[in-house]
DNA sequence: TAGATTGTTAATCGATTAACAATC
DNA sequence: TAGATTGTTAATCGATTAACAATC
């Protein structure tokens, strides 16, 4: 049991996530309590670094038992903040907008979707979810700050990634995850998430242009 | 100049490919040198890092002076290997499938995408980019390893993702880069990336409920 | 108790940063 | 040459792994 103002690897973070998605196929397989090395096993992750990634929240399994399995999966929850709704606008209804609206996750993780915004004056009014209709960017400051959303996710053109990050700063958005391929720049009390689909692409391109047919470089056991 | 069986960092490879975007701007601004300097400023990343980077793979600036903005490039997209045309193939034309199919940086990124499959027999036939029709999955194999597909995406729901990425081995792609919630399992000489969009979500969430407004998180125990 | 498995510490491994000699 | 900036080495920082005492 620690929990100072230790900093936490980001990659813990990351494995959390991955952790809640494998307890609950493990649950839902019936298995009650997990060792971590049946986690490690489920999700590719060593034991001792699914112990180590816990301990840096508290003590949440039984020694020579293991971890409950619903209840390990409601605590990692709530260290990840995902015990509580989190009011989430989105900017940009194109094709990946679209994905992430209907992205049956979000519901079940603790997000709501409050509100859309595209700049298309032809998607206006669409309803793309149940009760969700496409409102214009121009309504965003408005709307955004009036549904107190937190969280704001920029699924534009890169081109105008920076003025619709600006836009949630000024809705009040506390978060912003940006899809764009282009690095956007907020203020120091916003949390900021780029994710590059493209960067993710490159890396597999460059594995496969270097790993040789005889060639191991990095294998993982 | 290096070059031996040094292990190159992931996070390496991944900023690679955000210099691209970046110095592909700065030549758009009519930049034709850019020092390590500028370079960082434009992509959040500091300068020692970028020389030490790019020392991995060899020598490409010039002392006193900086890189040239457009060979850099060239050189960087060699490293990468997106200076040759990687036939691509992707599975589960959703709407996130459809986002990948229409993303313009794709093509403008050396990789062609040569078919797109789907399990939905109403989807079947549809043209979804320009001389580009939705197969049935029964047809994978059969398409794929005729096209020489050597990237294979995943796009599909999670209780069939572990089913698509062994029909894309069947057909000899050499990388999978899997977008669905499950972490699937390929053998050894296959190339394979989990992007999850849940994590990212996740990741955000964690940040913004540790951060100053929701401070104290007592622990009991 | 004996066997199992956690939580934690210490050792290892890897990545980033700082500093500076090389050199345009 | 003087000024600038690279490429590289060494120092620092951080994350993962191994080992084991604690304990159910």
């Amino acid at each position: 049991m620690k929990q100072k103002d230790i900093k936490i690897p980001e990659a813990t973070i990351k494995r959390l996530s991955t952790y809640i998605n494998c307890l609950e196929r493990l649950d839902d397989k019936g298995c009650q309590v997990v060792s971590s090395e049946l986690l490690g096993e489920s999700c590719q992750v060593s034991p001792a670094q699914i112990r180590k990634d816990l301990s840096y929240f508290g003590e949440f399994g039984v020694r020579g038992v293991g971890y409950a399995t619903k209840s390990l999966t409601e605590e990692i929850k709530v260290i990840l903040g995902l015990d509580c709704i989190w009011p989430t606008v989105l900017v940009g209804v194109g094709h990946l907008g679209h994905a992430l609206l209907n992205f049956t996750f979000f519901r079940e993780h603790g997000y709501r979707m409050v509100a859309a915004f595209d700049s298309d004056p032809g998607k206006i009014g669409t309803e793309v979810e149940e009760g969700l209709h496409i409102q214009p960017i121009e309504k965003l400051v408005e709307t955004a700050s009036r549904e107190k959303a937190a969280i704001g996710i920029v699924t534009v053109p890169a081109s105008s990634a920076q003025s619709t990050a600006d836009l949630l700063v000024e809705a009040g958005v506390r978060g912003i995850l940006n899809f764009a391929p282009f690095k956007v720049r907020v203020p120091d009390n916003i949390t900021l998430r780029n994710v590059s689909i493209v960067s993710e692409l490159d890396n597999l391109a460059y594995l496969l242009s270097n790993k040789k047919p005889r060639r191991r470089l990095k294998k993982k056991k």
